[in-house]
RNA sequence: GGGUCUGUAGCUCAGUUGGUUAGAGCACCGCCUUGAUAAGGCGGGGGUCACAGGUUCGAGCCCUGUCAGACCCA
């Protein structure tokens, strides 16, 4: 060893076996074992349960058993996870039952798309091994992510038991007679072959062929061979049009109609949109002797002749109808259309929609050659006859927002089928007392749920698929419905007992038998919308559980659930309870990229944005701490370069919990605790921030705000431990004698700025927070502690007052200093020596007797404080040696014979017997 | 077209009930340190707080309107 380190070892450097590098992807998966071994998640609900806490019910959204976890899914997860723990870390006992979705489009349509013509039994038994496999890999990516949770028996929706109760729910529906059959527009895609939930349904931009057609009325009120003009985007419902609707109160205009090519018309287009009309057909107004401008109401009760068919169009009003495109008379097709539906109801019309389940036209459509033909390749044909028979106007291009099928991207079309409904009206008004009864975070949810409760139609529960719950209804011989609640119910103790397969293995012969029904019975086809299935877990989970309660403290998922889950669970238990199944519902927005769009499970431009990708890059504290950090109320915008800034934020965090741990080396708090009223200032004041940290970060997690967690301690890391406080004790740590009442002061700060700390980070940063935990020698896991009270940590107004004023001087010594550096004049702040002047009343005055603290604070070598004007500094080089063990700066230096080198300080902090030989 | 939300440094965000010169982190530039070292410290550049009005002694914050973006609905 050389000279000039001759005094390094008799130094009190940082000691620990907490290591900078985290190497979390190594690491974790260890903790995570040992978790699991010592079955974590029960012992702290055990300990809860022991010290009598309350209980906390975070009822689990399932998310859908397809697809890998991705950082949606994964931020939902994190969200839960934070709560949970945050709650339970606050007294609370917070029982937690993930669950998962397994039925349904997606899994069903990957099945058939692989193997087709499978028979029933099959396709679900290859349904529910998909999900099955999904829910292992989804299970495992969110243990891997340090979620808490009782993983070894979720809830599934596939389990016999819980699709029971599904139909039992169903049952509850038949028996306050909410549920009807009937033939309804639906939204339909032959696609997949089935009615579509709303929520099912994606808007995307198409172009669809609009049309001006005529229709001569029947009439002559007007004058004779007048016509009625419709405009239509969808040729294709002509031959089911039945109607036209105008408005009682617009203005319409009844005029010849020349067109360049010569042809003349008698028309009627409403005043508004006579221009448009002209620039879209060539057919303008030429304002004659005959023309006449009249109320839509006028044309009540008139028909107008079919374009290509022998039959009549009723002329009707009704309230729908615009001004902003077309020609003010709009084409009705009561079953293509759940306006045109709603007003052939109320006109007496019949319910036409001739139109099959693949899409293609039935005889019904009256045209021979279009039977057989797919609905959207007839357009053209149907344009041409249009033009045949002298009826097309005009056409064009049309670009418009319109639904696609959300699995097989095929447009929707309308289309009358017999479905099986359940009648809102009947719920709607208590659906609604219960939305204001509860609390929505944040507060604009409850105008968006509240919204879409008032206006949502009747609930199509039916569905033409294999993979799901059966609807237990039964037809007569004779076509009747039997919907009956004590036959359902007895089906859902058959199923219960021997799986849903049994509504599709046994005959009907059988189940007519068993459920004592008249021969020839037999069982309906259909399933369950699978909103009846998630919507059903509070019955099904919350209801079954004995740990669980109702209602569920909180509910927690992306706001597109407003229309999915948090409506179908409110109108389950609004009809099986008569009250919301939730006190709290919070929503979270989307991830998405940078440029604001929704991120593909596959990502965007080829980047992976799955989960697995980031924990096993940057391990799961990272995905956690990004986790907390995001504003989850609305979008959150995500890249692999915006991640990195939150790795940035987890170093810097370890490597203060680091240094702190180093620091508490050889300290034993039960020994060497100083009392607060003995701290020096600078203790006292960080211990005050603390308390301040303490009471933000509690409030904050009460308040579900986890990124302001996440700012409170990433900035009392960075800014008041890393650069003041850890800064300044530095020299008084290291190089103060083991026994200096200073240095054990700065200890017992940090013990409690350590044992704070990790309580404080372990709902988010679960698994650095229990090492660093562990590396203080405490024996349990920090899951099993309770957040620290704010009030058990001293504070200290007067602390906080003179750093202030210290932290004020500090800014203006430091200028100096650098100004000083700059000229080099010196090189480090502890070669300076300056000359500081301060306002009378400046609060530094107070502390002028105390030039050790001074010097410390600043770390600087001397310091000499005079009255002044204005804060200001001057720096001048120190003259004094430099100290070969601290490397202060200090006129102590050489008094000792002994160690020449050495300030005054350090010669007595030699350990005893020191000698340089 | 209707409703809701958002708009503060290059990026991600703080900014308490209106009150001095609008703050952090990251990135960038310069310097110091090598006893937190695949670390740490100091300084710097960079903001018309989307825009325009209004209330007020005083507005990033309150009110009105405009623009842009997002979401839901039609």
């Amino acid at each position: 060893m050389s000279k000039k380190n001759a005094y390094k070892d008799t130094l009190n450097l940082p000691k620990t076996d907490f290591p900078m590098r985290a190497n979390l992807v190594e690491r974790e998966p260890k903790r995570l074992a040992s978790w699991d071994e010592e079955n974590l998640y029960h012992k702290v609900q055990a300990k809860r349960k022991a010290d009598g806490c309350p209980k906390f019910v975070l009822h689990d959204g399932p998310p859908f058993a397809n697809g890998d976890v991705h950082m949606g899914t994964a931020l939902n997860k994190l969200l839960k996870d934070f709560i949970l723990k945050s709650r339970s870390m606050s007294g609370f006992e917070t029982p937690y039952i993930p669950g998962w979705d397994c039925h349904g489009l997606p899994i069903e349509f990957k099945v058939v798309k692989e193997a087709k013509g499978l028979e029933p039994a099959e396709i679900r038994r290859r349904s529910e091994a998909f999900a099955r496999e999904y829910i292992d890999i989804q299970r495992k990516s969110f243990k891997r992510l340090g979620v808490l949770g009782d993983w070894e028996n979720p809830y599934l929706t596939l389990d016999p038991k819980y699709e029971a109760d599904i139909i039992r729910v169903f049952a509850t529906f038949v028996e306050r007679g909410m549920v009807y059959q009937s033939k309804k527009p639906v939204s339909w895609s032959y696609g997949a072959q089935t009615a579509l939930a709303e929520a099912e349904v994606d808007y995307e931009d198409k172009t669809s062929p609009a049309v001006f057609v005529r229709f001569p009325l029947l009439n002559d009120t007007f004058g004779a061979d007048t016509s009625m003009v419709i405009w239509t985007t969808t040729p294709w419902t002509l031959p089911a049009n039945l109607a036209i609707a105008v408005h009682e109160r617009f203005d319409y205009v009844v005029d010849e109609f020349a067109h360049e090519d010569g042809r003349t018309l008698r028309l009627v287009i409403t005043k508004d949109l006579i221009e448009a009309f002209g620039e879209k057909t060539g057919f303008r107004p030429v304002g004659g002797p005959h023309a006449q401008t009249v109320k839509g109401q006028a044309f009540e009760g008139m028909e107008a002749q079919h374009p290509f068919l022998d039959r009549q169009s009723k002329l009707i009003t009704a309230p729908f109808v615009t001004a902003e495109t077309g020609t003010g008379a709009v084409h009705i097709a009561p079953g293509h259309g759940q306006d045109d539906y709603v007003a052939g109801l109320q006109h007496g019309l019949e319910i036409l929609s001739p139109v099959d389940d693949d899409g293609l036209y039935t005889d019904e459509v009256g045209v021979p050659e279009l039977v057989g033909t797919h609905v959207f390749k007839a357009n053209g044909r149907i344009i041409e006859i249009l033009e045949e028979k002298g009826a097309l106007l005009g056409q064009h291009p049309y670009e418009h927002k319109y639904p696609f099928c959300w699995r097989s991207k095929t447009p929707i079309i309308f289309r009358a089928v017999e479905q099986f409904f359940i009648r809102i009206d009947d719920i709607r008004n208590k659906a609604l007392e219960e939305i204001k009864k509860t609390t929505w975070l944040p507060s604009w949810g409850q105008n968006r749920i509240a919204g879409t409760v008032e206006a949502r139609p009747d609930w199509c529960i039916s569905r033409q698929r294999t993979w799901g719950v059966p609807l237990p209804v039964f037809r007569t011989p004779d076509g009747g419905w039997i919907i009956d609640a004590e036959i359902a119910r007895k089906v859902a103790e058959i199923t219960e007992t021997e799986g849903t397969n049994a509504w599709f293995e046994l005959s009907d012969a059988e189940w007519a038998k068993r459920l004592d029904l008249p021969e020839g019975t037999k069982k309906g086809r259909d399933t369950l919308d699978v909103w009846i299935d998630s919507g059903s877990s509070h019955v099904a989970v919350m209801d079954r559980h004995p740990e669980l309660h109702r209602p569920a403290d909180v509910y927690i998922e992306a706001t597109d659930q407003h229309r999915g889950w948090f409506q179908s669970s409110l109108m389950v238990s609004v009809a099986t309870h008569d009250a919301a199944p939730y006190k709290t519902v919070i929503t979270h927005g989307f991830v998405v990229d940078t440029s604001g769009k929704k991120l593909a499970k596959s990502g965007t431009g080829g980047k992976p944005m799955t989960a697995i990708h980031f924990y096993d890059k940057y391990g799961a504290d990272n995905v956690r701490l990004w986790a907390a950090s995001v504003d989850y109320n609305s979008e959150v915008p995500f890249s692999e370069e915006l991640f990195e800034q939150v790795v940035d934020a987890y170093r810097r965090i370890r490597n203060t919990l680091r240094i702190l741990l180093g620091n508490l080396h050889g300290f034993d708090p039960s020994k060497d605790t100083v009392p607060f009223e003995d701290l020096t200032l600078i203790d006292q004041w960080i211990l005050t921030r603390l308390h301040q940290v303490t009471t933000n970060c509690r409030q904050a997690f009460d308040a579900y705000e986890f990124r302001k967690v996440y700012n409170e301690l990433n900035q009392f890391c960075a800014v008041d431990l890393s650069s003041l406080y850890i800064d300044i004790t530095k020299d008084r740590l290291y190089c103060d004698g083991l026994d200096s009442t200073r240095r054990k002061a700065s200890q017992t700060a940090i013990a409690t700025i350590m044992d704070t700390l990790c309580r404080l980070l372990a709902p988010i940063i679960s698994f650095t927070a229990d090492e660093a935990w562990e590396a203080l020698g405490k024996p349990d896991s920090v899951h099993m502690e309770r957040f620290p009270e704010a009030d058990d940590i001293p504070a200290s107004d007067r602390a906080v007052s003179q750093v202030q004023g210290l932290l004020e001087a500090r800014h203006v010594i430091q200028k100096a200093i650098e100004d000083a550096r700059q000229a080099k004049t010196i090189a480090r702040n502890d070669e300076a020596v300056v000359t500081l002047t301060a306002p009378k009343d400046h609060v530094l005055h107070q502390l002028a007797d105390d030039a050790p603290a001074l010097t410390e604070f600043f770390i600087v070598s001397a310091i000499q404080l005079e009255e002044g004007e204005v804060l200001g500094a001057k720096v001048t080089a120190s003259e004094a040696e430099k100290c070969a063990r601290c490397w202060r700066y200090v006129d102590t230096v050489g008094a000792s014979s002994a160690h020449p080198e050495l300030c005054h300080r350090c010669v007595s902090a030699l350990p005893e017997g020191f000698s340089l030989s």
